[in-house]
DNA sequence: CTAATTTTTTAGATAAGACTAAAAATAAAA
DNA sequence: TTTTATTTTTAGTCTTATCTAAAAAATTAG
């Protein structure tokens, strides 16, 4: 169908599409992708011409609903891998995302709803990422960073913003992990530090580990 | 470390080696890859460089060591996919070629490990093949069709020879699985029919079927 | 509103892997 | 042992995806 340099390309495009509005540039398109600007140029034309995105010279590109089906439907496969791979292979969020790269291009329907089926049709990837359903839509989740709870407001954590190391180490430490209710007992305007629950334990965190972590409210 | 398409060559070449003795043919190679020979002379021009295989002018190829490790490294990740697909996603046997051809070539010694591990470390694939170590090595097995056993023999079905699929519902029907055991019970000469135990069950086989099924007798 | 700068595109080249057609070895037949 | 047939290799092309260098638009500055 497509090959792997197209399918990175959608997908690269698609995050761009997300990040900012209007047009994605080629710059921006060759800087995600660590290519250069003029071989954007030949691949955006090539994919132009296979009606997956709209081009026009010098004014950048946008992907068609067909190509965001596409790219919607790489990053599926992506998440369910990495679901996999963290569920069921015990890695660690920080270690998937390069296999997922990989997996992520193998051709198989039948494979992807099978797999979908026996992780238990997650919604979420290990990194609080939503995962696509197989028509390429994305539910619209209310995802917000920790830091913009209020008192008394609570949540389940989803996922981490920057999937350092160190940060990880401490989350486990505290036994906070995708699907953790947390709710917040405290919040102090001065530093933007709060208590809170998470799980069945309470604890003090900083405005930095309150700014990592995102919360889903709905 | 090597491409797609290297590894797809040092893989056929391989089982060209196992089924026949001697230096490996330019034509063999391509019939089995589908493909030219002259794309053939190509590219083993090129893995000899690599020193993966030896090839003489004229002559034919053989493998190294490196390129026998090299290719027992992917037939193993293959079959352990197989496995997964199986065992896990209950794919049947028929289904799943395809799909680990494409995931065989996926680059990760973690990932490799760590599925063997989830797998509980099976030692066959659904067809029966064996499943190389992590060093390439594949354990001698004593394989035979059940047609070759007389009575009173016993042993565990560790595949088929031809998958086709009316044999593999045929097989489903009577409950028979790698790792059934299988014992004969009765053996015409005149036909080659068998009444065989197969599991807890009793029942007549034809020489047809008693040619078509792997038996490990050790 | 020109001039300078940045962005983007074109043109031409390269590497991998495959193909066709023709030449060279080898093997088989007469 | 010549001749014929088959196998294998070489030479030259093609496609995909990339690159560099240079040209052309678009932006920003003066």
């Amino acid at each position: 169908m497509y090959s792997l340099a197209e399918e990175n390309y959608l997908k690269a495009i698609y995050h761009l599409e997300n990040k900012t509005q209007g047009a994605v540039s080629t710059n921006a398109i060759a800087e995600a992708m660590d290519t250069k600007p003029s071989s954007v140029t030949d691949m955006v034309q090539k994919l132009a011409e296979k009606e997956v995105l709209s081009y026009v010279k010098y004014k950048g590109t946008s992907l068609t609903e067909t190509g965001k089906k596409t790219a919607a439907n790489v990053i599926r496969k992506h998440r369910l891998w990495e679901v996999f791979l963290v569920e069921k292979l015990n890695f660690h969020w920080d270690e998937v995302h390069e296999i997922a790269e990989q997996l992520e291009h193998v051709q198989s329907e039948a494979l992807i709803s099978r797999l979908d089926k026996f992780l238990g049709f997650p919604d979420f990837d290990p990194h609080g990422d939503p995962i696509p359903d197989k028509h390429g839509n994305v539910k619209p989740t209310e995802k917000k960073l920790l830091s913009e709870l209020n008192k008394n407001q609570k949540g389940v954590c989803v996922g981490v913003k920057e999937s350092d190391s160190d940060f990880l180490q401490y989350l486990d430490k505290k036994k906070i992990t995708i699907g953790t209710k947390i709710s917040v007992l405290g919040k102090e305007f001065f530093d933007g530090s709060m208590v809170i629950q998470a799980g069945r334990d309470q604890f003090f965190i900083s405005k930095k580990i309150a700014e990592n972590l995102y919360i889903q409210t709905n």
